[in-house]
DNA sequence: TTGAAAGCGCTAACAG
DNA sequence: CTGTTAGCGCTTTCAA
């Protein structure tokens, strides 16, 4: 007598249709369902209207864990971890927009963490996200801790592609990482010589006060060496870690009560919260942009375009930086070779504040 | 003779360490090592100290998709799928800010999708995320497609918490969703009457371009009726589908100069970055605010709070709403029970422009 | 063109 | 306190 081939300890909680129901339906099996799904044309096109009928009565849907635990040796989850330092900082959402519309589509999912700037809390989301087996790793910047940069490379190991953004230093590492973004320091540079070439002479730049923006401080770090490398007067300048406009306000104030040395003439600032910040301070003091006082931005924010005076800034691609990473990674998923890095233009858009 | 126990089909095609190497390395089973990174306190600490020398050095890091299937009947993934109109728009950035935020050191993750205010692509994007399973779902408003509602009611069926965000409508639907967000009719309808308060009699609600944006379309209908229960003049006209700043001053300049009707003493907005393209206009043409022209925006973006006039808006809980929803969300995992409705405060701003 | 068997890495259930 | 067995749902490999 055969034993029973009722299983004795059923583990199915949920309700939905495996691929094993759908096979039932159709009486095929489920590796032929699975097959239709994945390569249609292999399956005889008599089974394959069955099955599509199976799969409509049944209202199947894939389970991917599965799927990824399956294939590809256990890995080859079709998903996309990111690692953004701030999501509600416009800058960044942009960009996380822009790797979604991207993704769309195309099968990957998006796996988001915000690491609020610090290297610390990106290790731990890293660790996190890749519990999961993404088949693409982004991150933002060049800066990790020790054990980030050991997990990125395992996940590089195993080809997954491994993606900085909103970076892009001259000098190739070699390290197997892509970088998608732009060059800070020549960003910084570029906005000194612009004040220098409107002829002002005594120039600061305004730092985020966030200690681990690390690209304004290397804009920063530009800016004074440019202006070093052209003889003019320039100071480097933290703005306090309050709200952006107000610590705007706050750092231009100080710079101009400041005694013992000259007035500053012109100020650059890490972003366009701050230098609306100044603006308004400025204003309010009554001093005449830019006669009296350059003042010079970073991102293009809204805001900016629409006091008087127009505040001039740099052009940055929030957006594109997104869709050209989401363009990458899937090339790079679907033809095995590493994503290429990839400079992306921006443009410093002079108005009325300087 | 026993046949050779190597597998003949090898299919790990990653290098890295699964609870059957650390388990080798500890001396023990599987089981075991699983049990103690789950409930250390069930082994005995002897071996618990065995295995955490072989968890180090191997580097382990336990493959979330495996653990996934394997519990809660194939269900069961730790992470959380949001759908969200727009993640560059700042209002959503924020929420999912706050969601982030509120999930991290959970053990959740987030995936997130775009839907660019579409039900259709809402759709879509739904049924891609439930492809993972996710063990809680969150969606922006009340209105979905059919087929949405019941991949909604679906996965409410397994237990998973279904929470809409950004809504909250008085009358209880009972359909086991949970509502965490605001009534926008009734916002709509404290714009309007702020408006008549301040004397005016002549109304314009200027709504947002976006045909699918139900929640500004909400309000207006809100703005409207309290208007009409007033007896007071309101028109409901529609925003042009541009850049949001100049979408506003066009609407306005439109009002403003319609023939044939009393003009417009007041004007409320789907959002301030409208209401500002407005405020711009009303300068441009010389209008004193609010003796000739009151403006009411919604939102409280930081433009709004920068122009002078400065703009009266209405004040809502973005952070807020992915706080209490990662909190809500985690409490009806831990419990099991679902999560109840949750109305959040909002405030209106009554600043100099009306 | 279709199927059987085995395995991905982990955990539930039960036994000792 | 620890181990054995079976199974989550899918896909790979090999065979028919």
């Amino acid at each position: 007598m055969p034993t029973d081939t009722v299983p004795r300890h059923p583990r199915r909680g949920h309700g939905r249709a495996t691929l094993a129901d759908v096979a039932a339906a159709a009486g095929v099996t489920a590796i032929t369902v699975s097959r239709y799904l994945r390569e249609p044309h292999r399956v005889a096109s008599e089974t394959g209207t069955t099955i599509a009928r199976a799969l409509s009565e049944t209202g199947y849907m894939p389970n991917k864990q599965a799927g990824a635990l399956a294939s590809a040796g256990g890995g080859g989850a079709r998903m996309v971890a990111a690692l953004i330092p701030s999501i509600a900082n416009s800058i960044f959402a942009e960009t996380v927009q822009g790797l979604a519309d991207g993704l769309q589509g195309s099968g990957c999912e998006l796996l988001l963490a915000s690491t609020d700037y610090s290297v610390e809390r990106e290790e731990e989301q890293l660790r996190a996200l890749l519990g999961w087996f993404p088949s693409a790793i982004v991150v933002t910047g060049r800066r990790h801790t020790a054990a980030a940069l050991e997990l990125m490379h395992q996940a590089r190991a195993r080809c997954a592609p491994v993606i900085e953004i909103w970076d892009h230093h001259p000098e190739a590492r070699g390290d197997g990482f892509t970088q998608i973004g732009f060059d800070h320091a020549q960003v910084g540079r570029a906005m000194a010589e612009h004040l220098i070439e409107r002829g002002h002479r005594t120039l600061a730049y305004v730092d985020s006060g966030v200690a681990e923006d690390f690209r304004a401080h290397e804009r920063g770090e530009g800016f004074i060496a440019a202006a070093k490398a052209r003889r003019v007067r320039a100071e480097h300048v933290t703005a306090p870690r309050a709200e952006a406009i107000e610590a705007g306000r706050q750092a231009l104030a100080a710079l101009l009560d400041a005694r013992g040395r000259p007035r500053v003439r012109a100020a650059a600032f890490a972003n366009d919260h701050l230098a609306c910040g100044a603006l308004l301070e400025a204003q309010s003091r009554g001093l005449q942009m830019p006669r009296d006082l350059a003042l010079l931005g970073f991102g293009d924010f809204a805001l900016g375009r629409q006091l008087a005076p127009a505040l001039s800034t740099v052009q940055v691609p929030r957006l594109e930086i997104g869709q050209a990473t989401a363009r990458a990674l899937l090339a790079a998923l679907a033809s095995g070779q590493p994503a290429p890095d990839h400079a992306l233009p921006w443009a410093l858009l002079a108005r009325a504040s300087t």
